[in-house]
DNA sequence: CGCCCCGTTGAGGAGAGTCAATGGCTGTGG
DNA sequence: CCACAGCCATTGACTCTCCTCAACGGGGCG
């Protein structure tokens, strides 16, 4: 649980019942081991869900047989609003590492977000933040070449990952496979290895049994003019 | 607010009473030219906006002066669940056509939001609906060849218009510029030419005064490999 | 009438994909 | 303890899609 209250309180001044109201959920929680398929693509939002340990990604199957992978789901994120209101999922949910995550009623969620204006909020605001990556994700498809598309993932993660851990470490906490990475941006692993030794050779990065480490963090921003702005980091606190 | 309405409605099980509701928002209508931008990037979001008539888009525009559109906002759709929590705006929303949006202050918004469940719900549904939308994109854009991208593009615009018109027309209501697909698709204004004169060709569009015409809705679903799921135009009701 | 915007068409080039072979690392079984 | 299999990253060679540059043309508008 403390991961996700801890991010949510990154996104609304969450009172000490709010957080109250939070523990009182009547949560379960669940292990998954890497590889494993959490949601199928169809299957109904009955639940709502949150990751506490491991990554997860929201993938695609395209009929072809070529994968795309649509985002990364870290520690302390929310699986989707979604879950508030039903419906069918319209993608697969795949653990991408040993996973951990807490599930919750979609009901008793729903009595929280009417009872309690600023946990509504949160919640909202996870969303918001959630599309806000998706839209970052377009552009970067859509028009940065390889280069930029492999330097921006690591950077977002490394933030995202900073967003709900203790220690701001520069080391992405998981490994990715290449495959992974390729199927996130929209290339060949045949491709993401060229480009990744290109990160390493211009001392942008490292790598080490599989875990990417982030030697030079502006640099890798500007290799992959990264704006960080979208990321809403701190929420609703920059609006003032 | 007519069109607003009947979107939301497909969302959730509207009563008469959160119909007068929404009637009775203190709202404001704005017209704007095409090609006036009605949201600055970095613009804070204290307002709430939907669009009664015309297309507007969502933009970024990098570094290095290319474009890149995330999305199209078309009539009776919302303009952002962010306008409910705040924060600020991490894109241009630029209109494409003359266009005539309504604004209504958040706050109000936020107070139907706490006071009607059913009103909330469609809400966020409009929101999951984007999200849907831009995940889909994801996937055409990362992993699909500029005819699919193409074909996709055109035949989820004419659905999406067809969710809040009354007649479903088969020709698309507003002329797009090939710069306009080709920003929305990561593809050169020239390819994008000669792609749309490939799906003229196959027979399965026509192209008078610049607004698009589907001849064969199937045949261009086939050509995108395009799956209509991602839409959730029934919204809950597709839950049960 | 002429300008300008936009779409079209052609030629050449660059980035990324595909195919394929190699090599390291890990886990397993003899 | 070693041999082998399987997975994954790497590297090379070739191909292809799409981009860029460029010229041309048609239609609308001043």
């Amino acid at each position: 649980m403390n991961k996700f209250i801890s991010r949510l309180s990154k996104y609304a001044d969450l009172k000490t019942d709010d957080v109250q109201a939070l523990r009182a959920l009547p949560v379960r929680m669940r292990n998954y081991s890497a590889r494993q398929t959490l949601v199928q693509p169809g299957a109904p939002f009955d639940k709502v869900w949150w990751v506490e340990h491991g990554w997860a990604t929201r993938k695609r199957r395209l009929p072809d047989g070529t994968v795309q992978i649509v985002n990364f789901l870290l520690p302390g994120e929310f699986f989707d609003l979604q879950g508030l209101v039903g419906g069918r999922c319209d993608h697969a949910v795949l653990a991408l590492t040993d996973l951990a995550v807490f599930e919750a009623p979609a009901a008793d969620v729903r009595t929280l977000v009417s009872d309690r204006p600023r946990l509504r909020d949160a919640l909202i605001w996870s969303g918001v933040a959630e599309a806000a990556i998706l839209r970052e994700h377009v552009v970067q498809i859509g028009r940065q070449p390889a280069l930029r598309r492999v330097a921006f993932l690591i950077a977002s993660l490394r933030r995202r990952q900073a967003l709900s851990a203790e220690d701001e470490s520069d080391t992405l906490e998981q490994a990715l496979g290449h495959d992974v990475i390729a199927d996130a941006l929209g290339l060949s692993r045949v491709h993401v290895s060229r480009t990744l030794k290109q990160l390493r050779d211009t001392g942008l990065i490292e790598i080490a049994a599989g875990r990417i480490r982030v030697i030079d963090a502006d640099g890798l921003d500007r290799a992959a003019q990264h704006d960080t702005a979208y990321l809403h980091v701190a929420g609703p606190a920059t609006s003032a």
